[in-house]
DNA sequence: ATGGTTGGGGACCAA
């Protein structure tokens, strides 16, 4: 089972480049964060073309997301129950895969914008909103996207620089331990030991030529699944392009 | 400093 998650920053502007990854790597599930799509601009037929159902979120200008399946599915939500959320950030479904049901989380977590800002109050309730949700959804599931947390120093080219900062900030980072104590296991650092793995370059200053990154995007397995991680891939090829996402896509293989 | 959206210029958001 093969599994990728992008933070495509315009659904519109990345159209191209998501329809070549679906060529190159068939993947059974792709989460997308930051489509930017409102639901009746959706390109629904560009992946049933290809044999892939959609289901999406969306807003105009920020926010939206997707999940994009050629496996059958069940129980579509579209927000995290219980949480009242003007931005559409959240989506998950049942996927059918070898007689077996995977949960498909899917988040594109707030950005938080700084430490003392009201965003990065909103950015903590939304994360215990999550919280309080996969709490009740842990096994055989899988809780991925952009998370906006580096949640380790070797997860951020210069932790010094970032110190005080969104994104790497102790209470942040409690939170995705938090989120690991809800009997989930973060699929990249159980694969990957010692690898920083960014997924993320700042547009600005070269940041890519000069892998200044950080690692924000991850896919999280329920405890139950540890056995089946067989491969996670950063696909930074595609953070070469032109009119490249400033975020990588990330795919994880499972084997059952 | 860069890129996307929106709207038709500049502001806002991103990380």
């Amino acid at each position: 089972m093969k599994i990728i998650s992008w933070n495509v920053n315009s659904l519109k502007i990345r159209h191209d480049q998501l329809i070549d990854i679906i060529n190159k790597y068939s993947p059974d599930v792709i989460s997308l964060q930051e489509t930017k799509t409102q639901d009746d601009n959706f390109p629904t037929q560009s992946f049933l073309d290809l044999g892939y159902e959609s289901i999406f979120t969306g807003q105009k200008t920020f926010n939206g997301v997707a999940i994009i399946t050629k496996l059958p599915y069940q129980n579509v939500l579209l927000n995290i129950p219980n949480f009242h959320d003007e931005q559409k950030r959240f989506i998950s479904t049942e996927v059918d895969f070898n007689k077996q049901k995977i949960l498909i989380m899917n988040g594109y977590f707030p950005n938080g914008q700084s430490l003392d800002s009201d965003k990065f109050i909103y950015k903590q309730s939304w994360i215990n909103a999550l919280l309080a949700f996969i709490k009740t959804k842990n096994t055989n599931s899988l809780l991925m996207g952009d998370f906006n947390i580096a949640p380790n120093d070797v997860d951020c080219h210069d932790p010094d620089k970032w110190t005080g900062t969104v994104l790497t900030s102790d209470i942040e980072r409690n939170l995705f331990k938090e989120i690991e104590e809800c009997n989930f296991t973060d699929s990249y650092r159980h694969l990957n030991k010692i690898e920083p793995g960014f997924t993320w370059w700042d547009y600005r200053m070269a940041a890519f030529r000069r892998n200044l990154g950080l690692r924000i995007d991850h896919i999280l397995a329920s405890n139950n699944l540890i056995n089946f991680l067989k491969d996670f891939t950063i696909l930074s090829d595609y953070r070469k392009l032109e009119r490249p996402s400033d975020h990588a896509p990330i795919m994880l293989t499972l084997s059952f």
